[in-house]
DNA sequence: TCCGCAACTCAAGCTCACTTGAACTTCAGC
DNA sequence: GCTGAAGTTCAAGTGAGCTTGAGTTGCGGA
């Protein structure tokens, strides 16, 4: 096995299609030498940047995201652990957050659809935030939501029986 | 505030954008009956339908899903909360299934990216599964995947050096 | 030399969940 | 009666993250 691999070996090997090797290149996550073919030829290395890249798509870092933390590598030499780890080191709390959001989530099914109440409008169950409710057209992603402090309430939703009242009214 | 809500006042009351709404009902998931003049109008409990659209669009459910699960309501007479909480009981899995990832990524954080392993063929944290790996084109969803079980490794991931090893041949 | 696979580029397509725009009608208030 | 807000339909656009297809070239083995 060589220093050098070629796109479809790069592909087997890290399990992304060549296609999206050739969309991460044109995106700038990953670097080629080119043969003088024309074929690209990925230096070893680049397995690791895609594994991180897929990783931090599972975490939920769009490409735009996961380019700029590539960014933060040291471009003069090779990336050690140390920068790997750094670079990971603040989806903790974002991941919590999601987690959060989950829990909240499944104690809503209990408790706010359980009883009925269901109100979009305050309870913070069904609050969309984030990603969730950018602007414009497109899908929306699921992400977790940060609690929304309400009046008299200070992020907690608010009973069921006075969302139901709201919600018939 | 009359029995028939205008497509306006369902929006506002709902926090759903009125063309959200003609598209949840050209898909299905909601009705209307039409004034003379050809306007919707939207009976009131139209509102509790739409509340568990938003709710379940955040657990993860696409409206196909969606439209599929608000078909189990009984017809013939308006749900009650029982008939509602009967639709999300199932959700509680899913939404340990992907707690249950999220844990798994934030323990690689520490595990699989601080030592330097990240391999993509067969540490279980990169390993896209469920609607994420759904063939064809389009977005890859951030989704909570299902443990693979390797041979020999019964479910565990391989060891970091194990990876490091595989990865850097 | 020939075959067949792999790679190349570039444009277009695809899914999902909507939004936006055009062109038009209806309703409510003055 | 007039005006402006709100409603209608239908087609097309949006964004993310790729895939697919067309048409061409390169590489390795018999």
């Amino acid at each position: 096995m060589s220093e050098l691999l070629t796109i479809g070996e790069t592909a087997s090997r890290s399990g992304v299609a060549a296609s999206a090797l050739r969309y991460y290149e044109e995106r700038g996550l990953i670097a080629s030498v080119r043969a003088g073919s024309g074929h690209r030829r990925f230096p070893r290395p680049v397995l690791r940047r895609i594994a991180f890249i897929v990783f931090a798509q599972r975490v939920g870092l769009t490409l735009e995201e996961i380019a700029s933390e590539l960014g933060k590598l040291p471009p003069d030499r090779a990336p050690t652990r140390r920068d790997w780890s750094r670079l990971s080191s603040t989806w903790t709390a974002r991941i919590d957050d999601r987690i959060a959001e989950l829990e909240r989530l499944k104690a809503g099914l209990t408790e706010c659809i359980g009883c009925g109440c269901l109100s979009l409008e305050r309870c913070r169950l069904a609050n969309p935030d984030d990603r969730a409710a950018r602007l414009g057209p497109g899908p929306r992603y699921w992400v977790g939501d940060r609690p929304v402090s309400a009046p008299g309430g200070a992020g907690t939703p608010a009973t069921c029986a006075q969302e139901s009242a709201k919600i018939a009214r």
